[in-house]
DNA sequence: AATAATTTTTAGATTTATCTAAAAATTATT
DNA sequence: AATAATTTTTAGATAAATCTAAAAATTATT
């Protein structure tokens, strides 16, 4: 039996390995999960006893082949019920992730592919993320941020870095939604903000915004 | 803050309520819950202490009028569920109660407005059960158990007393569903049993089946 | 290489929900 | 009304997940 807690710790595991290291550190978890090192020290020990997680004192965690067959389930059913709210229940996209994060822990083999039919098989979430499939295979696509396109790329909105409510309304608010296309105008070599043509307008994005918008070029 | 538990305790004073007397004893809360009734007692005080109920020792326990809101959101939750997974994932009756007892958990006031409209704002449940409206409310139909209809009543099989999953099995495999209609040809004084004439054929039922299976009678 | 700063772990408490065993109160039976 | 049976509560323990404060180990800086 495996916990919602020892669920989010996994999954937290799981995104902090993608992103760099393999050996994630406790520190990095305890930020992830708003919690204490302390903490963290504890509940790495029993995911490692459980087989979740290989841990060695003061070298962080990594997780199993077995752990991170859970996380991908969790990540699977996260983002199967985060389409289900935007295309079924007309949620916007920057008011599903909390739902999402209680709904990803709902047990129900049965209910996750029957869902997954429901919604006709969808291969990426409202944030442009991928959709593993039964087996937890992940195909993603090549996108690259914004902040990384050279002046004339003619790009098309694919995904989001940054999915939280602040960034999805500031988007929403200047007409950029995934599938809009782009051009890049300008970099502005001063504070690396990108001046971007949307719709026959000039605009000019922060690097902060550029840094956080997947982009697809060609 | 509400923590599940709390939330479990809550449905079962509630549903033990309805079926009887207005003081919920601890025993039977303990059995509904499968817990002890050591435990049920330190629950109940804190219900009390957070005014979801009335509890004086050795005296059982009522919810508040705070108390009974809860357990009617908690039951529209389960139950509009249970429409979901049955008129969009496909599950049958007997599938759906152990899920939705996890789904009537999730908190977004947002997600059951619009899963309520997704559905069409139905009334009753799969098992025959009317889900409260938005305020509250709940209007159930005039339904008698099958073991009380006279000889001779044409009947509509409308609900069920009890909805495990062995019960309804029984009723499927005797192409016995809710809307099925039937006539009470005998009632055998000495067993209680009763014969029935589904879709012009004989059909003997035992007292246990007559007493979970609920009727409208004309 | 020694010292300082940072990270990680340990030790011990706390909170929530549970349990067992014993005591107290209530209810039923003689 | 006294005794027996049952129900309910209390007292004390346990398990899960968390915390604070202090110790230990690692990493960075002089
Ligand atoms: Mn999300
Ligand atoms: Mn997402
Ligand atoms: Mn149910
Ligand atoms: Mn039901």
């Amino acid at each position: 039996m495996i916990t919602l807690t020892e669920e989010n710790y996994i999954k937290s595991i799981y995104h902090l390995g993608k992103q760099g290291v393999n050996n994630v550190s406790t520190n990095a978890i305890a930020k992830d999960i708003k919690t204490k090192a302390s903490s963290v020290t504890d509940m790495v020990k029993k995911l490692s006893e459980k087989g979740y997680a290989d841990y060695k004192k003061y070298q962080g965690a990594t997780l199993t082949e077995k752990g991170k067959r859970v996380a991908v389930s969790i990540i699977r059913k996260h983002r199967l019920w985060e389409v289900f709210l935007v295309e079924k229940l007309n949620f916007s996209w920057d008011e599903i992730h909390e739902v999402a994060e209680q709904l990803e822990h709902i047990k129900s083999e049965k209910l996750i592919k029957q869902l997954d039919a429901f919604l006709e098989y969808p291969t990426h979430d409202p944030h442009g993320d991928p959709i593993p499939d039964e087996t937890g295979k992940i195909k993603s696509i090549d996108k690259i941020l914004l902040s990384q396109a050279q002046i004339g790329d003619a790009c098309i909105c694919v995904g989001v870095q940054d999915s939280s409510s602040e960034f999805l309304k500031y988007l929403d608010k200047n007409n950029i939604a995934l599938g809009t296309e782009l051009i890049v105008v300008h970099k502005e070599p001063f504070d690396n903000s990108v001046t971007i043509l949307v719709s026959a307008k000039e605009f000019i994005i922060s690097n902060m915004i550029a840094n956080n918008l997947f982009v697809k070029v060609g």
